[in-house]
DNA sequence: CAGGTTTTGTACCGAATGGAACAAAACTGG
DNA sequence: CCAGTTTTGTTCCATTCGGTACAAAACCTG
């Protein structure tokens, strides 16, 4: 009952995700907010309760759509370890070719590392949550790997799927540095044969 | 003539970088650089013209610091090419180590990438030529390595500069999302079998 | 259609923001 | 010791900030 809602909600997330994205969590203005999703103030105080619940959801959206994106090309069925971890990385590459395009550049989530995630524990858990499960979905990729002999058997599979992610964040930020796709995929490239027998 | 300064400037500098390090661009109030730096605003004002001329300077002054702290490591005679580039790892392992414990955390440079870099040209560009100085010292290690064989000879000299700034870059990343010491060695030692022949 | 409930539109609020104004203070060269 | 110059202390300002108040609007249930 009540008045219906003039919106979708996901729709809001989704704008809101890119703005934070864009501009950072305090480079972004509730105005800003408004003119992005098209929403009078009220309707998103309605709704999201505050700035920072808001920033939450949008952040909670963009790690799961990224996550779920990650574990897709992890598991796919029919490749060895080694090139299901590669196949990820020529993924992130082409977002972050795409990226240099647009205009948005970089991951929302190592933005938020590099600026709130220190000053804001439910922020930091999200993101940790987050983290884990990455972690855990390459830890498989790599101990497939192993037994494929497509991975080095003498790689420790903590060490290395924490090697992946960072070898990503890293990607991410020459991008957003202002590196080119042949430079993005030089870096993957030399990366990957950290792995290799 | 006129009034002598009570302040050092570089003193200034230095408290002015601390805080633009841990709490980003915006999320630094004009209140809280008065107050890291002990001056009165008028002072402030009066020495670096605005946030953002300060904020240069700050990120000026940590650039120089790192690049020529990586450059005396990169240039250290009587060890090959691949040992200078794991002792540069390890010493970015000993700092985000002692970040942890002290609060402070991640790379300056990498923060402002993430956050204003796309905003403002000019520290683009102040990001940028640092970006390539330790490019190219980084180039003349790999350079090294490859004719004193302790460098795989197809690595790509460009390619693997990049590699190695890239995962600097995810290690200090990693240790911002919580990494233990533990968890960054082992990705600077899975990470450092990417050039070994 | 009446009563209850939720959303929407508009107006507004106190606080904090980056920065300017300006006079007093502290120096130097003549 | 005076004129000129720079720094310092205080005060103030316009704007923007995140958030609220409240009534009108639009629905559902009975």
């Amino acid at each position: 009952m009540g008045r219906p809602r003039q919106f979708n909600e996901e729709h809001a997330v989704q704008a809101a995700c890119r703005t934070f994205w864009a501009k950072g969590f305090d480079g972004t203005s509730t105005e800003d907010l408004c003119q992005a999703t098209g929403l009078p103030r009220s309707s998103l105080y309605n709704t999201f309760h505050s700035k920072e619940h808001l920033f939450r959801r949008a952040l909670s959206h963009y790690v799961s759509t990224m996550t779920a994106r990650q574990g897709a090309i992890l598991d796919t069925q029919g490749a060895n370890g080694l090139e299901r971890i590669r196949s990820l990385l020529a993924a992130i590459v082409d977002d972050e070719a795409a990226n240099r395009q647009s205009g948005q550049s970089g991951c929302f989530t190592v933005n938020t590392i590099t600026t709130i995630a220190a000053r804001n524990p439910a922020i930091a858990r999200l993101v940790e949550a987050d983290l884990h499960k990455r972690l855990a979905s390459l830890r498989l990729a790599v101990m497939d790997g192993r037994l494929d002999g497509s991975i080095a058997a003498d790689r420790d599979p903590d060490a290395a799927a924490w090697y992946v992610t960072s070898l990503i964040s890293g990607i991410r930020i020459a991008g957003q540095a202002g590196a080119d796709r042949e430079a993005l995929e030089g870096i993957a490239a030399v990366g990957v044969q950290a792995l290799t027998p």
